[in-house]
DNA sequence: GTATGAACAGACCGACAGTCGGTTTGTCAA
DNA sequence: TTGACAAACCGACTGTCGGTCTGTTCATAC
């Protein structure tokens, strides 16, 4: 049985390259299941074996987004033993990896919209939000409830300075003022 | 000419607010057209004839509930002269304003997704966000740059710890919480 | 009275996501 | 070698949806 899961492993894998290539330049509502079977040259059938319907599709995209913004986060802090430090690396990364018109598009504007708030933000507690909470538990005296708020606020605040720097006129120069403006924003949360 | 305006006016209004009631419930996508003809009682050629589409009917929605949530601001800032102690006062009202339903299904998780997040942050400037700015401005001593990028963390952040409040098992002691946190994230954000 | 245009009516259309009864093809046991 | 089996795939078809288009009604202006 190994041809025939490779060949199903392919053909799904290619699907999910296409998709996302698809949702970054026209979203998740700009894009038809139709455009993805033509551009992927795999038939409606094909599509429906591996995934139960669009949404599916698109959560297996969102995930191999995670995977590479996980991926890259880990690199940046690998190393490091002071917490704070390592914390604010991961951050100034996020900020970068936002750039990333894929990220952008998928994760932070389509993924609430798609899954919901509900199962957006579950999904993160599983892969960045929680690991996020434990590192400020590291890097600041705060109080446990408080930890858990100024997690969500560092997060959320960290997407929309990405956004922003995303829609700038001047990306570089937005940039350099975002993550000063991001290394304000976690100094302040971190205080005692 | 009167008649037919109220008549008219009467019709739009009617569907607004019938269309509130839908896309509270069922989200923006889990409404159809089909539903809110259904549910007002109006023809398809009526709604149609006042709304150019399915989001301009959406983008009357928010407005309204703009309007409503602009107004709570108003009543409990009045007679305020203390900058900071108005900005703490509005923030903690847009918090419990962000307890209603309609709140948070239409302004803070379909309207970034059918608007476009850059549409969306345009529509906020103009009601929200912009007076943010000004009373950061006034209420702390930050660098004008990061005064803008702190309207927007601010702002992201206390949607987050409403939508939090909203998903709580326990609400009552979950808004207190709440509240403590956003009263603590503004303190730091205004700190020198 | 008649012209005008806002308000409304509803049949109709194309596009879309999803379904379903098939067909192909690799695998493995007899 | 062969026949049973199931994973992988195929594509015609369906129901629903947002939106269009050709009217019809009727209050008002002249």
């Amino acid at each position: 049985m190994n041809k025939k899961i490779d060949r199903g492993q392919a053909t799904r894998e290619h699907l999910v390259a296409v998709a996302t290539g698809l949702f970054t330049e026209h979203g998740y509502d700009g894009t038809s299941i139709e455009s993805v079977l033509r551009a992927a040259e795999v038939s409606r059938g094909a599509l429906y074996h591996h995934f139960p319907g669009k949404d599916a599709l698109f959560a297996a995209v969102l995930d191999t987004v995670y995977d590479r913004v996980e991926a890259d986060g880990a690199k940046a802090v690998e190393g490091m033993t002071d917490p704070a430090e390592a914390l604010r690396a991961a951050c100034l990364t996020w900020i970068r990896s936002a750039a990333d018109p894929v990220v952008r598009q998928v994760m932070l504007i389509d993924a609430p919209a798609v899954l919901g708030w509900q199962r957006w933000r579950e999904g993160d507690e599983a892969r960045t939000l929680g690991k996020l909470k434990v590192a400020l538990r590291l890097a600041g005296r705060l109080d446990p409830v408080r930890v858990d708020y100024f997690a969500h606020v560092l997060l959320a605040g960290l997407n929309e300075i990405a956004m922003l720097v995303a829609r700038a006129d001047d990306r570089v120069s937005a940039a350099v003022e975002a993550e000063a403006a991001a290394a304000d924003l976690l100094d302040r949360l971190l205080r005692a």
